[in-house]
DNA sequence: CATAGAGATGATAACGTTTCCAATTGAAAG
DNA sequence: CTTTCAATTGGAAACGTTATCATCTCTATG
């Protein structure tokens, strides 16, 4: 690319306002300590001039720059969404610039945008849920405050902040459980995806207090999606009908389930329970309604922002880590009597 | 917030592989014109220093920083991402930076953004529909490439990608007609949204050619939400229950209608035909699935991108316009016989 | 009227790179 | 063993700010 036209420099604004750089800059930073003829003159040919301090060279000088960046893997997923409007908010009220930077679950884009923060334009990072790529945290954590949410990892200066997925699970089946369920399938999502694990895992958990044994026929990975939903659910019902309910990782694999159940003619929530994850907008506005839990996902994004300006006013402070409890919705995707 | 610790520098790294900064910098950025044994002793002293080369220094030396900012109103939505997602995709072929902001559709947000920006450490930008706030392009693009997305604006160097609404609601408008609906009711958006009002008006035109005219109580304004759509519907059916259609702004207002629909018992298409604008992935996967229009977004962001890159090796090229051509998607929302 | 002390302003050295241009080295050709 | 020219390397001037002193200009006070 080619380079662009040069901008106008404080060197030319100086010369116009018949005053030093120096004077300028004060104009610019402090303007307070200026004098107020001086300061209205200089303000004047700033805007006449239309001069735009070039922030490469003020951040070169003064070895600050205010920026944090939020990394996302996915932006289309509403509680992604929450999350980063809650670190945003707190950081505007500082005054701090927030870039977001959605690696896509691409693992070559996850190294750029790495890069792109080890060049230390930036101030802080904020992680969410990255698809468990192998991000060397310790080593940016070195230079930055490094934040995690939705990543139950633990290095020395990495704060990270989790939904306590083993307690909305034991929510969810305990709530499945009271309305007789006793055969429940899981769509827990993408294999490779913590959240996928740790949903998983706590629902075994549950499973094995009761006794019970997980079945691998009744787990089926799929991608992020709607239609890795329908599709994980084809395969659930290709090859063992006789679940009564059935746990998904995400409300949209949870509609997408429930599109395929109602094409089979299944009745939700009598012939199949249905339950979701992450109380996404669609999920209250289906028919029947779609039972889920809810993420405190904006106060996460909240608390994670807080967490990034704490580190770095001291970098060696200890680790702090959160775990946010869910919130059962119960809705009608899984209540009513049932012929299981 | 604190000062960071100094990192370290290119003069440390010379001095430890004993060669001139000169050669460092030329190791980091032409490996080529420098001898192999020299370029691998200087690596290895970069790899075993932890040197990142301070993108600050970097900007300011070169005059070139190879990033692009792209600007959305709302992140939570599947068509934005997808513009983003084309756009990002070009310029990573392109190894162009990528930086996304998010305004949350709050004009200060927005000015905060313009601010940074304007602070040249980027090369570009994309404007994707921004709720018209009063962004003064020209300035902008008299120092770095201007792209809009879904935003009708022209001006002279700036270059902007558009849907065809008109074309998309004629063929919305008479699908509806065909299938024998006479009094069509509209939700077209946010009021003060350009999207909302090129709907409306387009609307407009196809009633007027009809030698019909729209009629107040038939449209009703309300936020881009699911929630938005099902309150309008409600206010729409309190004032005037005799449409027999009605044509959405967005697939999420189409979803919001539709629940209260089910809640009062109207049969969808038999009582109420519904349409929705954007193909959204729920639209698909609702019962009944949603009559809607699908966007080339994609390939708007691409475009969009390519156009940043021609207009950054030439600023005062001129204008470039580009209308895209919606494609009908009939679902069961609309079709078969009802009773109007 | 002199003078201390605050209030304004100016001069200049960083900041960490890139990029010229000059200097050196190395290898092939004579 | 020179010479020549290309391949490497080094030196130093940008790049546009901020920050640190130093200097100058007032004003109030004795």
């Amino acid at each position: 690319m080619a380079k662009q036209k040069k901008a106008v420099t404080i060197i030319e604004v100086a010369r116009q306002a018949g005053v030093s750089i120096s004077t300028v800059s004060r104009v610019l930073n402090n303007p307070g300590i200026v004098r107020a003829d001086t300061r209205d003159r200089v303000q004047a040919v700033i805007s006449e001039m239309n001069f735009i301090p070039d922030s490469m060279a003020r951040g070169l000088g003064s070895k600050s720059m205010r920026t944090v960046a939020i990394i996302v893997p996915n932006i289309v997923n509403s509680s992604m969404a929450e999350i980063v409007r809650g670190a945003m908010s707190v950081f505007r009220e500082h005054d701090v610039d927030t870039m977001l930077f959605n690696s896509e679950e691409d693992p070559d884009m996850e190294r750029r945008h790495y890069e792109y923060l080890a060049a230390n334009m930036i101030h802080g990072v904020i992680f969410i849920t990255s698809c468990g790529a192998d991000v060397d945290f310790p080593r940016i954590a070195g230079s930055m405050p490094v934040v995690l949410v939705d990543r139950e990892e633990r290095y020395p200066r990495v704060d990270s902040f989790l939904p306590n997925d083993a307690q909305g699970i034991a929510a969810l089946y305990n709530h499945l459980k009271e309305q007789g369920h006793t055969r429940i399938a899981m769509i827990p999502g993408k294999e490779s995806t913590r959240g996928a694990q740790r949903r998983l895992a706590a629902f075994q958990d549950m499973l094995r207090a009761d006794g019970l044994e997980l079945t691998e026929d009744l787990v089926e990975f799929c991608p992020w999606s709607m239609e890795g939903g329908r599709e994980a659910f084809r395969r659930l019902r290709d090859r063992n009908p006789r679940f009564t309910a059935l746990i998904c990782g995400s409300d949209g694999l949870a509609l997408g389930a429930m599109g395929l159940a109602y094409e089979l003619g299944l009745r939700i929530p009598e012939d199949l329970a249905i339950t979701g994850f992450d109380n996404a907008p669609e999920g209250a506005y289906m028919s029947p309604s779609l039972t889920t839990l809810d993420f405190p996902n904006f106060r996460m994004g909240c608390d994670a922002a807080r967490a990034v300006m704490r580190r770095y006013e001291d970098m060696n402070r200890p680790a702090e880590y959160a775990s946010y409890p869910l919130h059962l919705k119960v809705r009608s995707s899984s209540t009513g009597s049932h012929r299981g």
